[in-house]
Formats: C-alpha cells, structure tokens, sequence
DNA sequence: CCATTAAAATAGCGATCCCTATTAAAATGT
DNA sequence: ACATTTTAATAGGGATCGCTATTTTAATGG
C-alpha cells in the first residue's frame, strides 16, 4: 500500500495540470502505481480524492500565505507580498503552471456541477479571507472607513485568476510581478507612477 | 441537412457552457438535430467544430467591441466602454456565464493541448489588440511615451479573464463593474477616488 | 504447519468516448 | 416511371470512462 500523503500529492500534481476532467483514474492509479481497487479503498471515488488532494494542498500552502497576510506588516505590503508569493506559485520549475483553485472547473459537463461548486467555494473563501485583513485594516485605521472592501478583494482576487490564467498560457514569472504592480496602483490613496517602461 | 451557422451558434452555446472536454458529440449531434456522420461531414472533428464555433461567435463579438475600442474616444472612454461591455457579455440571461474564450481550456488532458494551444493563440490576440490600442494612444500623445503598454494590456487582459472566471462562478453584472471601476483607477496619471462604499 | 485474515492484482462490468462503414430514405435526371 | 446520385439514419468499432466482483498473493495467529 502506498502512503496517503504521497498519493494526494501525486494526485494533486495531475488534476493541477490536467484538471478534473482531463484526468482519468487510469492516469491517477498508473502515476502512484497502485491498482484501482487501492483508489477506491483509499480515496472513496474520483471526486472524494479530487477533494482530498485540493485540501491537501492548499493546507500546505496556506501556512505561507495566511503567515503573510496576517502579519503586522502593513496592509499595502502584505498585499504585495502575498500577490508576489501567489505569482511565483503560478510559474514553479518542474510544476504544473498556475493555480489550482483559481482556474479549475470553470466550465464542465453537468455530471461535474458539484465539483465546480467545490472549486467556486474556494475561491470564494480566499476572496473572503482577502476582504477580512482588508476589513482589519479599515478598523486599524490603514484604510478609509467607508472603503468597499468587497469590491476590493474580488478586485484583487481577479487580478489572481488572470495572473492563473496568463501562466498556463505560458506567462513567466517577472511578467506577472510587472502586472502585480499596476494592480497595487489601484490601492485606495495610492499615488500612481505613470506605468513607464524600465528598458 | 442543418444551417451551418445555427449548428455553429448551437455548438458554440454547448462548448462555452461545459468547455472543450466537457461537450461530447453526442450532446452536439443532440442538440443540433443531427446524426453523428452529419456532424463529421459538415464541420470534420470535434476539433474543427470547436474552431469553427469559437471563430463564428468571435466574428459575431468582435464588430460590436473593436468598434468601441478603435473609435474616436479618448482611449480611456473607449477602454471603459470595452470592459463594461465584456461584463455584460459575461453575464447575459439565458446564456453561459463568463467568456467562450478567456477561460477556456486552460487545463487539459495531453490529448488536448492542440486545442489548448488554440484558445491561449485567442487570449493572446486579444491582448495584443489592447495593446495597439494603447500604442496608437502613445502616439496620439493620450498616454506618456514611455509607457508599457504591453503591461497595461496585460494587467487588462488578466482583469478580463478574472471577470469571466468569477461570473461562472455566478458573480453579476453589477459586481463585475465595481471590479471595473477599480481596475480603471490603475489608469496612468488618473486620480484615484479612494474606493469607497456607496451605500 | 495449517487456517484465517488482510492485502494486492487481475479481469471485466455497463456506459460512454470519438468516429465511420454500411444501410435506408429521399431527391434528382431523363 | 425508373435508374442514379445525394442525403440521412442505423449500427457499431475500438478505445476508454469510473468503478467493482473475484481471484490471487501475502501476512498473521495458534
């Protein structure tokens, strides 16, 4: 039998790069070199493991990213870093490009509804986790009071599926940052620098 | 035998609502009314139809929206019109939520990366058409010369693949403009109103 | 050492995938 | 009206889908 957490991490890699419909248990059993009836006994179904490797993984990466965001560093900053962080997330050697959440099961086949609502109550949880620390900084006083903070973090939270989205189209790592930075000139109070060209 | 432009129109509803992979050609044939062979005659592949389809409903788009983009208003107006006009594409009663193109296909099983490669070649046109855009504005002296304006399309761009990813996920028209009006303040030079609350 | 439990592998279920050879129906020409 | 061409429908091929019953192998207990 082979460990539970080395199967999800395998299993996770394949539905990143392929998607949900684009992998097939055939893929996932050959990939952890287990037979199909050690899928099933293990995992429960295709989906329930879908489910198992997106918690798997995104519990490993929120620890980073929850340590950035929540720090005492200020908002603006944290912002930056967390989009940066999320940014080199979407253009790893050796790893599926973009992100797995923030780009998954968009459109699919009536059968897969219930996946795609996983996916979009994902998304939708870092949206609100994103408008919680902006919410945090309007009472500490960082932020007008009046901001709309929703507006905000699905703001930035399409900033983070295009940033997905333009790296599996191949986009690389600096590129993203170059758009991360106009995104942060749409700060409330921020001072624009024109957008000017550095070569 | 079928009208080859409603077979396309209802293919392309099919596609842009469960994707590439999502759509099999039963339900194609189905909802055109046809039988299998029919399909294979008129458009050759699955393939083909997928490419047939996607240039048929961008034909039909793309007068309305370069009209708006390439007309005589101020870059800034025209680029404001443009998206507002892709929010409501994204979110039109009685049709798919969010755009055919900008979040399609963007994981895939190998099998497919031909067509993956067809809908990111789109994305990319689509950024570069913002792009001229935003040199012609250079020229005309609308923006500073040294602008980056290969960023600025695509930080638009990524703004335009987040408003479709988030109206699959069921965000409406409303929200989607707000998300606008925010990406707009990152405009170069323009003064930033600092994003408050309406109501 | 044998009986019993637990684990792994094989084999294959019914359904569906994309696509096509073949048959049936309809339209056309003289 | 009949032969010919064109169009549509049926039937199904070979492969794969998600999943499981069954068999084989391995580990455990007395």
């Amino acid at each position: 039998m082979l460990d539970r957490d080395i199967g999800l991490d395998i299993a996770a890699r394949l539905f990143w790069e392929r998607g949900y419909e684009g992998t097939s248990t055939a893929d996932l059993t050959k990939a952890m070199g287990i037979n199909p009836p050690t899928l099933y006994s293990t995992f429960g179904s295709k989906e329930e493991l879908y489910r198992q490797a997106l918690d798997f993984s995104i519990a490993r990466e929120n620890s980073r990213r929850s340590e950035i965001l929540q720090s005492n560093l200020p908002v603006y900053e944290a912002l930056s870093l967390y989009l940066y962080d999320i940014a080199d997330g979407d253009t790893q050697p050796d790893k599926p490009r973009g992100c797995m959440v923030s780009t998954a099961v968009l459109q699919h086949a009536e059968e897969n509804a219930s996946v795609a609502r996983m996916t979009a109550a994902l998304r939708e949880a870092s949206i609100q986790t994103l408008k919680a620390r902006f919410d945090r900084a309007v009472e500490d006083g960082e932020l007008p009071t009046a901001t709309d903070t929703d507006t905000l973090a699905r703001f930035y939270g399409a900033i983070i599926q295009g940033m997905s989205a333009q790296a599996c189209d191949g986009a690389c790592n600096v590129r993203l940052k170059r758009l991360i930075d106009i995104a942060l000139t749409a700060w409330p109070g921020k001072r624009r620098p024109s957008t000017e060209n550095s070569d």
